[in-house]
DNA sequence: ATAGCATATATGTTAAAGCGAATATATTCC
DNA sequence: GGAATATATTCGCTTTAACATATATGCTAT
């Protein structure tokens, strides 16, 4: 069981040790965050952050909610004593730095404030009808929860 | 310079997503530590323990200072205070392990304590003369310094 | 200067990670 | 059921890491 705790902090580390993962940690840092504003936010492919995103999932960092066609992401508190405080001070030190406080300000105008319903930021389509006039798609709405483990023991 | 604190923890977490870099930094935990006590203690080839000992350098997390022949490595405490209380927390988490905590066990028995001469584990040699004596080879001696930056931050 | 020991680096091989592009799956709406 | 959307997975490729073996470097002592 020993050597398993070695494994797995190699694995919680290698988990850590990637630019774009640590964007998407600090994102999720206070809330539960949903795919396309990843995507959103980072500017990134989906499928690259998907894959970062399984990932993480695969370390036991983050875990997946599905609402309707939406999958939302959020941090889990590691088992251990220590994973947690570890987790907690790497969190920290992200928020240390400006530009990583900036993208979670970016998220947060991108999707509004939690606890509210919000947009789904999208290119609004506008459609032509045969007879000449154009109208807006209809853009969705969904309702965004906002409490995750990591609440718990941030503070 | 904020995006190359991002680079930054991408190459200090990934010097930490190694076991055998793990181990090193746990016997290093409180004091300065030779290379051959490494190989000694973890059991690992010579080679294999200087790679790794280099990846910890290039990252920044140790340092190296020769003495004589000999290399002895230590913990830096990072420059900011976030990458500070990041490294305090994967050493501890570290101390959380009963295997951790009986290799320093282990590494305190090859080399004696620290703050004392303490004579380098070797095979003894037994010489013959061609007259039939035999005598073994005398054995080195070198001191031990026991402290280093690590010990400034840790309490 | 040479020999011998401690440590570091180079080399070749194998395994794993990253990426973009394409494709597959799951869900909703009609 | 079929179209549309959100997300996940696969594939082919390039890059990087780990390991063992071999070799180089740096220091000490003779």
């Amino acid at each position: 069981m020993n050597e398993n705790a070695l494994a797995y902090m190699e694995l919680f580390y290698m988990a850590l040790a990637d630019k774009t993962r640590l964007r998407l940690l600090n994102l999720m840092r206070d809330e539960e965050v949903c795919v396309c504003f990843f995507t959103e936010v980072l500017g990134d492919s989906q499928p690259k952050i998907s894959r970062h995103l399984a990932y993480l999932r695969n370390a036991g960092i983050v875990k997946a909610r599905r609402e309707g066609k939406w999958m939302h992401y959020s941090i889990v508190a590691p088992e251990t004593e220590g994973g947690k405080n570890v987790l907690n001070e790497v969190l920290a030190w992200l928020d240390d730095q400006d530009d990583m406080r900036q993208e979670r300000e970016k998220y947060k105008r991108v999707c509004c404030s939690p606890e509210v319903l919000v947009q789904i930021a999208r290119t609004p389509i506008t459609f032509a009808l045969p007879n000449g006039e154009t109208f807006d798609e209809p853009e969705y709405e969904y309702s965004h929860s906002a409490h995750n483990e990591i609440d718990e023991f941030l503070l």
